[in-house]
DNA sequence: ACTAGCACTCATGATGGTTGAGTGCCAAGG
DNA sequence: CCTTGGCACTCAACCATCATGAGTGCTAGT
């Protein structure tokens, strides 16, 4: 593809992202900039139709990006301008600023994601396999009813309401507390829940059922990671001639519900320390397949635990979108650094 | 209003909401099972139009009824069915057999009514004023970081992340924890906030800041309550052409998203103790002006708690959302009573 | 290699006629 | 006085037709 080519493509899809209706040739040739008639731009687009980098809705219509065309358009074409310092000193605002509670950090970046770009905007929470057990505690509730609490090294707190066939007093419970504390506190969650197991196999006692039980607390933590995601402002898309009004959108929303497969696109996007781009068809998952999906990994003390960005159609403004993922990427990754 | 006029009204509005469309005299005539002609069913419409039960969409449609007609419906009309037998077993096994956490028991009844109904499901969740504090903790998790934990009698459980100047020891907190619980603990939560309050005020210690903290912190809880409020199945309005394609969703989903003002209108309708339904404009809130909403509070240990129920079209099957509603406040209660 | 010209395609929007459902009103009949 | 049949009228929805205009591919000339 020789430069004049290059020209056209990228304002071809700069002026589609721009409008979103199909561009001609007349109009092309004359906003290019290049001195050249409409038919020569012509004969250029049948090429890159060729090529498959563009593709027209119907006979006499203008040309649209395919997603080759758009992937093409991201990787070779565009120049991401850096973070506008107004878009960065909101999001400094918005996350920077915030009370030291992870979740709340975790919400307020899903939120702005979704304000900033007006599309779908989402945070796939840290995983908490590797964190440290620092603290268990045993509450009695009343009668029969032990509350479970489990807190790790970095403030994740999850409780479970226990059922139990005895009735245990503050004494016991506390003991039965030290006594988790002491042999598996200070422990990655994991190995914590493997020793339980095994350590449950071989005893009997009475307080068996209220180990068991905390053990499928931890258990049920580590499995809910498998789920955890926000994902904040699906109602954006509805704002789109390309998506609203169609079956698609329906399958959209309750594919975004679902969340199993969408989980599974983005842990695999954490492997990388970059901005990640799925432009339609490339997640290999039907529903997205009018979609981008513009993703970041985040790391909290040196290491990547999560992946955050936003979820709109393929036609998006490519050059804000990536460095405002990007920089809302690293500002969540600093505020959960600092709080823990 | 005469009884062929009730009986008119009556099987006009159940072909409308059957149908969704608007009903001329003569299908009224043929359905409404009395030997009538097509001119008589018009002159009784006319009337019944004069009266403001019914309105023409346009000069040659047949009629929908007004809100007035769906208030008539309901109150004078309708006579609402038991539950079947099919779907309370799906509710029992649904809310009924859930793990013992509060959380998700509130859950799976948000989900089940959006999912039953085929609308949007809320559930307004307990108010935790009254809730007597269990516990407090104090955790390090790090130097100058101290994790707070409230516990309540019902096991609510809410945590956050205190920073403070000086590093204080796992015993330093301890004995600060034991103070807490010692002084405070046992009492409803608004009334530790209050004493809290006035304690910190007379004396100036080391600990004060943890201890101002862990007042925010309940003080947050009772905050957060004010908009503590579960929906989900917003999506199935999109199926709904009454509500679908216009700039009504948009307003409606905002709405629903800022949930204030209608936290509102349920936190009215928790007065009394039956099903109670809000029919276009009654509700007095802008967005819903073309919705119904179908409520009904639930009770633990025989106060009411908390609100639930739908949210959907004006033209929604009453008589079976009615029961339903019902059925799943009544089993939220009892499951929540004995999970405590 | 570029450009102008030309025939062709096709979505869009306006026009107009038809159909069918429904209404209001009136006059006749029980 | 209530009911009914009849009739004129209205209006959305549907369909066909037509003109328009944007856009294309192709070809021949520069």
């Amino acid at each position: 593809m020789d430069e004049r080519a290059r020209h056209l493509l990228k304002s071809l899809i700069e002026q589609h992202i721009a409008k979103g209706v199909p561009v001609g040739s007349r109009q092309l040739a004359r906003d290019a900039g290049l001195n050249i008639s409409p038919a020569t731009v012509r004969n250029v687009m049948a090429d890159l139709e060729d090529e498959g980098y563009l593709i027209s809705p119907h006979a006499s219509a203008g040309r649209i990006p395919t997603h080759v065309g758009y992937r093409f358009f991201v990787d070779a074409l565009l120049r991401v301008v850096p973070l506008s310092a107004e878009s960065n000193r909101l999001l400094i605002h918005r996350i920077g600023f915030r009370a030291p509670d992870a979740e709340q950090v975790l919400h307020a970046a899903t939120g702005i994601l979704s304000e900033l770009t007006h599309m779908a905007g989402f945070v796939r929470v840290p995983r908490r396999a590797t964190r440290i057990l620092r603290h268990v505690d045993f509450i009695a509730l009343r009668e029969h009813e032990v509350l479970a609490i489990f807190v790790t090294d970095k403030g994740d707190v999850e409780n479970r309401l226990i059922r139990t066939e005895h009735s245990f007093g503050a004494a016991d419970l506390a003991q039965a507390a030290n006594f988790f504390n002491a042999t598996y506190g200070g422990r990655p969650l994991q190995d914590v829940i493997h020793n339980l197991q095994r350590d449950l196999q071989q005893s009997r006692h009475e307080m068996d059922r209220i180990l068991r039980s905390a053990m499928e607390l931890g258990e049920e933590m580590l499995e809910e990671d498998q789920q955890r995601m926000l994902i904040e402002g699906e109602f954006h898309w509805l704002d789109l001639p390309e998506l609203a009004g169609s079956e698609r959108l329906r399958e959209l929303l309750a594919a975004v519900r679902q969340k199993r497969d969408l989980v599974h696109l983005l842990d695999e996007s954490m492997r990388g320390s970059e901005v990640r781009l799925f432009i339609g068809e490339e997640s290999g998952y039907a529903p997205l397949s009018d979609c981008s999906v513009v993703s970041a990994p985040y790391s909290v003390d040196g290491e990547v635990v999560g992946v955050l960005g936003v979820i709109g159609p393929m036609r998006m403004p490519y050059q804000q979108i990536i460095p405002l993922v990007d920089g809302t990427a690293q500002l969540l990754g600093r505020a959960l650094s600092q709080s823990g």
